[in-house]
RNA sequence: GACCCUUUCAUCUAGUGGCCAAGGAUAUUGUGUUUUCAACGCAAAAACAAAGGUUCAAAUCCUUUAGGGGUCGCCA
């Protein structure tokens, strides 16, 4: 049974990063069928935040991925991890070190200074005397001295390090709490996992993880190592250019279908295909298709899948989302004509709900440039003309090929062109040049409002 | 600095030695439709990082260089 696992720690918020290799890893465990576990990732006490945990856990919500069984929380497993640490040192694989923060650090400038990279030298390896006085041990972990740690990788292949370039790393810090390479092993290994997708930037802690894999007995998952987001230029992704919190997403009018969609597409193909349900990247979904290489962070992309997003989804259920963007319309009883109108418009919600509200709401101003063009010569009175007419039909005026046919009739009886009255209409209307079509904003306000707005433009334009 | 990974249009990518004088998508530009804006349709422009090799044949394999990323914690 495949298994994957997320294994956050709460120390910050989830940004597209995080979720991106969440959701390779939770399309894969329902691909097949498998498991998804969450795992809390809390051994550092110090830096550990339930706010964090918190907006983890509703992001996750949020975007509509599931995860199966409890969270696990290796702070609540430290007994589990002390055994390995004892199993290990009776074994002779691990052992006690009495060196002083002070010694390592002088170890690691001589190191650097040599321009190496900074490894423990293993000088308690085989240390048989008496401790010294006053300084509490760390366990370290016996990594093999000679040869090469090789596996295999999902994404970029066979994956050589010398032995050389592994220290003899602490899997137990003074005070006996256990660090993150061990017990990241010893919980994949316990919670029987298959396939361990994650970013790069644990590729350098695989081989680490391996050792202890190995000195415990227990069976190597595959490893996918899945290369980082940077942003449009190509450098470290910032908060700036998209590594906010995920939710944030949520609060700028993104659906998380679009975002899920976009996500699957940085680093993932499919062909061509670039629209994917979510029912599609599970069925599609194969971690052999994940790119080598890293991808760059691009807006644009985001927002044309998510204005996809919008103009697709039904007009009830896109009714219901834009309630938390401060759009009331779900009683409306011109709902679907008002969505219609207006859905093509907006890429975000938060842009889909000011094109609402610029039909919604009656102008408070009105485009002073727009209105210099539209206003000039007689615009008034044909305005004017025009509202008496619409007041002749009162309430047999209701869909908006019906206003057509009035606003066309008007037009010819006056012999004059669209733009004559269609260009102070549109601001009479809106306040604005630019939005929905005349006949559906028409057909949205209806005739009173429609012949009120018009009124009270003439009235403002009089001067 | 050392070690590891990586490099196809501005961006996401297809591509696994001949089907590639490199395909799709976004963005851009032009154009059509239109009562404006948008949406949509059509079209254009746009890339194999560089140099050497291997081969009858290289975007694809090898080497070097250059760019980018990652790691070098008693953080995760």
């Amino acid at each position: 049974m495949t298994t994957t696992r997320f294994a956050p720690s709460p120390t910050g918020y989830l940004h597209i990063g995080g979720l991106r290799t969440a959701l390779f890893s939770w399309l894969w465990a329902r691909k097949n069928q498998g498991n998804f576990l969450l795992r809390i990732e809390d051994t550092d006490l110090a830096r550990n935040s339930e706010e964090a945990l918190e907006a983890i856990l509703k992001a996750f919500e949020w975007v509509g991925m599931s995860y199966d069984g409890e969270a696990l929380y290796q702070s609540k497993r430290f007994d589990i991890y002390g055994k390995y640490v004892d199993q290990l040192l009776a074994e002779g694989k691990a052992y006690k070190c009495y060196m002083s923060k002070e010694e390592l650090t002088a170890l690691r400038e001589g190191q650097m200074a040599k321009g190496e990279r900074t490894r423990y030298d293993g000088r308690y390896r085989d240390f048989k005397g008496t401790p010294p006085k006053g300084v509490e041990y760390v366990v370290r972990i016996k990594a093999p001295t000679e040869g090469n740690i090789v596996f295999k990788d999902g994404v970029k292949g066979e994956i050589c390090i010398a032995s050389s370039e592994v220290d003899d790393f602490v899997i137990s810090r003074a005070g006996g709490v256990p660090t993150y390479n061990f017990v990241v092993a010893i919980d994949d290994a316990l919670m029987g996992m298959t396939d361990v997708i994650r970013g790069d930037d644990h590729l350098y802690n695989t081989p680490k993880q391996i050792v202890v894999y190995e000195a415990l007995g227990f069976k190597l998952p595959n490893f996918y190592h899945v290369a980082m987001i940077n942003n449009e230029q190509g450098k470290k992704l910032s908060k700036r250019d998209g590594a906010t919190d995920v939710m944030e997403y949520k609060v700028l009018g993104y659906l998380p279908e679009a975002l899920l969609n976009f996500l699957v597409r940085l680093g993932w193909s499919h062909g061509d295909q670039e629209i994917f349900s979510v029912e599609e990247m599970i069925a599609l979904f194969h971690p052999k298709n994940i790119n080598k290489s890293s991808s760059n962070y691009n807006l644009d992309k985001l927002l044309w899948l998510n204005a996809h997003y919008i103009k697709n989804m039904p007009n009830v259920k896109l009714a219901g989302l834009l309630k938390e963007y401060g759009v009331h319309i779900e009683s409306h009883d011109k709902l679907e004509l008002l969505l219609d109108a207006t859905k093509e418009r907006g890429k975000t919600l938060v842009e889909l709900a000011n094109q609402i509200n610029l039909i919604l709401v009656p102008p408070s101003e009105y485009d002073e440039k727009a209105s210099k063009k539209a206003f000039k010569g007689d615009a008034n009175e044909i305005l004017a003309d025009f509202a008496t007419l619409l007041k002749t039909y009162k309430t047999s005026l209701h869909t908006p090929p019906e206003y057509h046919a009035v606003l066309e009739k008007f037009v010819e009886g006056k012999a004059i062109g669209f733009g004559k009255i269609g260009q102070p209409l549109r601001i009479s209307l809106l306040g604005s040049m630019t939005g929905s079509g005349l006949d559906e904003i028409m057909a949205i306000l209806g005739v009173n409002e429609t012949v009120a707005r018009i009124e009270k433009a003439i009235g403002h334009h009089r001067i």
